[in-house]
DNA sequence: GGTTACATGTAACTAGTTACATGATTAG
DNA sequence: CTAATCATGTAACTAGTTACATGTAACC
């Protein structure tokens, strides 16, 4: 799954280990400040030809923010850019392009799979977005049906609680993609209306 | 966190694996049938001393639902029961059901064992099970407090669609949190009011 | 001059899934 | 007789976390 952030990540431009790890953070959140996945992650996709690295130097670069005048407490202007040692900056394949589509494609039925795939879907054509978000749509509604046969057998109240809360989830997220989908439809339409 | 669910389970009465592996789809949900993972935490379980089993051959026992006159499709009456083979049947320790103790106040800082948490915290002492609960709100608050300080920067409106759902179902959750907080406190008062 | 941020990696561990192997019993 | 359910288990794999090791450079 760290497969599929991480190509999300370099189509989008080229980065760096730490980089990717901050962005990892920020961007798809549950993800913790885990180098001991991330590395041995783009090693591997490395090997599978899907990214390439370049050994980039420690370079005294001109800090151009510096120097466009905004505020700066430093004594020194054009200073180094903070990196104390090589970096390795990767950058996708054309393979690793084909191999993203495919896993912004797989199954759906994995809530934490589906957010990575929902944060990169800009990169699938319509129709493939479409169809992700229907397919994400019939795991909820399955879910959801599952939930309805047998319903919750003990008395306990904090178990109680929780299947509420849970069913309550559950419709939340249908709502959310439903307008998701409609969005979808409406912005791009499939078919002409008028022909 | 089969350790808890498993003692959980067991604490509430007597149950082999294969009884066991139901329940945690119903009750806890997102536990997929998995055996795999169940038959060694029960072995481990035991090697710890928090659990022991007792072999149970597959004797005939007779069929008291048949016996009571409700509709059967069966010639025979007083059949054997359905299990063709000897089931191993766990009962919790004394030295288990400590643990459960600790296991159900670790952390909070997980939503999928925050979920076991709930479900067994009824074997928690009052005070304990508010304090989860104050536990889990204070986590719930510091998510929600770092997602306000750095907002999404992306333009994407998938991207963005996902952030402002997370942050409603953090909402969502949280007076859903307080709800069961205030109960507990109105339920169980801490300290008399008038003293 | 100490803390924080930058930067890459490994080793051991936690946690669960998928697929396989095996066999009895029951319901239609 | 055939599919489903009961019942226990192993092996290989997926996926991520925690802790360690190492060193530079910037910030205050």
């Amino acid at each position: 799954m760290l497969d599929l952030a991480v190509l999300g990540l370099l189509k989008e431009g080229d980065l760096h280990g730490y980089e990717l790890n901050k962005r990892l953070k920020s961007l798809v959140g549950g993800y913790a400040n885990s180098y001991g996945a991330l590395y041995p992650a783009l090693a591997r996709l490395e090997r599978r030809g899907w990214v390439s690295s370049t050994a980039v130097a420690p370079e005294i670069v001109v800090d151009e923010q510096a120097i466009d005048g905004l505020p700066r407490r430093n004594k020194r202007r054009g200073t180094r850019t903070k990196s104390g040692r090589t970096r390795k900056v990767y950058q996708i394949t054309e393979a690793g392009e084909d191999h993203l589509l495919e896993l912004l494609q797989e199954d759906a039925n994995n809530e934490r799979r589906f957010r990575l795939q929902l944060a990169f879907c800009r990169f699938l054509p319509p129709d493939r977005r479409l169809a992700l978000f229907e397919l994400r749509r019939a795991h909820l509604v399955s879910l959801q049906a599952m939930a309805r046969r047998d319903p919750v057998q003990t008395t306990d109240p904090y178990v109680r609680s929780l299947f509420q809360r849970d069913q309550e989830r559950r419709e939340h997220d249908l709502a959310w993609l439903d307008r998701l989908i409609a969005d979808e439809r409406s912005n791009r339409p499939q078919e002409p209306n008028d022909q």
